[in-house]
DNA sequence: CTTATATCAGTGCCACTGAAATTT
DNA sequence: CAAATTTCAGTGTCACTGATATAA
């Protein structure tokens, strides 16, 4: 009979980690704790989405269409915002366009570009999923408001030490320019 | 001519947000910081180990190999500590098995269990990739010891209400019985 | 001509479903 | 018999590379 997995494989793993190269463990023990609650709260978002015909790459994308003024942008733009390759939001918006929530129309202004335009039903799927999408809380739903600001404030630190905002790195989404 | 992107994506996302919800802009924020950071570290994690013909998932199912005892786990329990499904861990020491680094050997204790063992060039492996894995300090260098303790701890306590070792939840990796 | 924008074809990894074989 | 362990076949999403067409 297997011995019970331990109750926390990550405080598990922190303690092999605290035996051999105790300098790395706390900074390793984070880099898991980071995987593995973006792993639950994706799984948990999609979960909610689904019934939508959604995934969380999808439904960000929408509800960017939904927050902005016009309701229509360009994808390159959509992509930088996502922070997304821009080979993936051509095919994001692809499927959104397929669910009818999304139609494509050519940018006047400069005619490289091609808009995404939210469309009257992909307004209210923004909205009905967003309600859902509020109502699961998640395991955030555990953290303070004033936790979740320190839990954003620590990511963002280490969001700009790798270059995330800095403007150091050029840009990782430029197209293989390599 | 484009109106160069915000420095910060996530930053105007969460303006977004407070316009229209803010009661869930916080926590909103905090989820997209997450999905963020998971994503810089992953790919930095990932171009550190490729020289190895690693990824990620495949390192982390290496190492634990190496710090076992007998340097020796029945796959099933592997999948547990790694915290994914039971057909991932098989496919991952299938390629491990394929690069030399681990073989399958029967458990005579339970003869509907296979072990991975790790081989001699495996544990060779696991050094020199956790040598460069430390070496890269990711964005994590730019917390200090008290702030990736302070992160870990806040998301422990997220994956806590996800169930992740509660016990409430039976099991979201057993297979299929739904 | 160079650069920017979007697309297409194809690859690889991973999560997952549904089913099966073997053993407890 | 039921339950546990692993595997197999197949699907869907996504990230990425390399290349192309079009327009600025």
């Amino acid at each position: 009979m297997t011995s019970s997995a331990p109750l926390d494989p990550i405080a598990e793993a922190r303690r092999q980690w605290l035996r051999r190269w105790p300098e790395h463990a706390e900074r390793m023990s984070a880099i898991t704790s980071v995987m593995r609650v973006q792993q639950l709260l994706l799984a948990e978002m999609e979960r909610a989405l689904k019934p939508f015909g959604l995934t969380f790459a999808s439904y960000e994308a929408l509800v960017l269409l939904h927050f902005s003024r016009t309701g229509r942008l360009p994808l390159g733009k959509m992509g930088r915002r996502l922070m997304v390759h821009p080979t993936s939001i051509t095919n994001t918006i692809d499927r959104l366009q397929a669910a009818g929530l999304v139609r494509r129309v050519p940018d006047p202004a400069d005619r490289r570009r091609v808009l995404a335009e939210i469309s009257e039903h992909g307004h209210e799927v923004a909205l009905a999923a967003t309600e859902v999408v509020h109502g699961i809380e998640f395991g955030l739903g555990s953290l303070s408001e004033r936790d979740a600001v320190t839990l954003s404030a620590l990511l963002r630190q280490v969001r700009r030490a790798a270059g995330d905002f800095g403007s150091e790195v050029p840009d990782p989404w430029a197209t293989n320019t390599r």
